[in-house]
DNA sequence: ATTAATTTTTAGTCTTATCTAAATTTATGT
DNA sequence: ACATAAATTTAGATAAGACTAAAAATTAAT
């Protein structure tokens, strides 16, 4: 059984590692975790001794197919616990993510596999992202960043890049949530900030803002 | 923020000081915390700089009001969170306890609050035990145990007091629950067994089981 | 290709929560 | 009341996970 640590250090593992394909600094995971780099050093060498990752010296660390299975399996509780909290408590997209760290932990396979059902099966979470199955897959989309839409095209947002409550609360401000239709009026070179057209009305946004938001064609 | 540790040990002493009221030994908080009693008074010692517990050496512990209302808070989330397990993800009533006391230590007041809400106010957990409210108040109920009951007399099924996995499968075996009807035929003096009348039908319990049976006239 | 800068690891320390073994205090029995 | 038993506390160790500071390896720059 792991320890609520270990379990921390893969999920950041998976998620700087493109899902276990590449291997990740050690630095990259210190600053992820928020700890220093030696700590992570002792740690992804506990993890090796299981093998759950594969880590060869001064090389970083990469997931073992074991090891993605288990950071997997934690993306996907989290992740359908946040649908739960907004679906069923009345939490917003902003407030779930602190709680949900804790509740990914919880160890029960028949509670996941019942809230799975009870909440009918949802292939992704509040922010658009894909929820693992079982098996740890996730189904790949064809989203793509704000940005990269030309002037006079149209999309439906469909994720959030960054997730940080600040930004999710701007885009309630807004009245933009998952399924939103938006259209470019036009693209700045300037400043690459652009004019949208958002609920039938004009919306300026920067940069940060388009590069930040998932869309669909 | 306390440990999960230090949560636990609260809650030992919750339940076995009847709440707060009385000052439990080392070693009985050692047993129920499957633990030594060396253990425990350091913690005993660390909760008590924290003004959560009243500790005399060589007198055992016993909660101050900011470490019941902490302890019954713990309790409360347990409950709470055995209800939802059993009204909507198919838990059994003998399944909850092992993943409750996960569940019980994630923090978030808007969490719980909510969860409450969604569960309607319930007031007792799948085993008959009252759920403390916000404020750590329980309410009482005039419960007695089976082995209480005079023959002849009928009563329902209220609650339990042994919860383990073993009694309640033994229950469901024979079709009693929360609410169910029971009758006592006769009493065997020589035993204390007794013989009830249950669905319609006569069923003989030994003593062991009318100890751990709560039930209201 | 050597030096300089950066990254990573090692060594040693700290905290929390646990343990064993020994010492101490309280309770018990006659 | 006094010896002994039982309960409790103290002292010293251990393991997990974190940290700091110093050493080592890698990468980058000239």
């Amino acid at each position: 059984m792991l320890s609520l640590a270990e379990e921390n250090y893969l999920k950041a593992i998976y998620h700087l590692g493109k899902f276990g394909t590449i291997s990740v600094s050690t630095n990259a995971i210190a600053e992820q975790m928020q700890t220093k780099a030696s700590s992570v050093t002792d740690m992804i060498k506990k993890l090796a001794e299981k093998d759950l990752v594969i880590y060869k010296r001064y090389q970083g660390a990469k997931l073992t197919s074991a090891g993605n299975k288990i950071a997997a399996s934690v993306v996907r509780k989290h992740r359908l616990w946040e649908v739960f909290l907004v679906e069923h408590l009345s939490f917003s997209w902003d407030e779930v993510h602190e709680v949900a760290e804790q509740l990914e932990h919880i160890k029960s396979e028949k509670l996941i596999n019942q809230l799975d059902a009870f909440l009918e099966f949802p292939t992704h979470d509040p922010h658009g992202d894909p929820i693992p199955d079982k098996n740890g897959q996730i189904q790949k989309t064809d989203k793509v960043l704000l940005s990269q839409i030309d002037e006079a095209e149209s999309c439906m947002c469909v994720g959030v890049k960054d997730s940080s409550s600040e930004f999710l609360k701007y885009l309630d401000k807004h009245k933009i949530a998952l399924g939103t239709e938006l259209k470019v009026l036009s693209k700045e070179s300037f400043d690459e900030s652009m004019i949208l057209e958002v609920h039938q009305k004009p919306l300026s946004i920067s940069k940060v803002v388009s590069n930040n938001l998932f869309v669909k064609k």
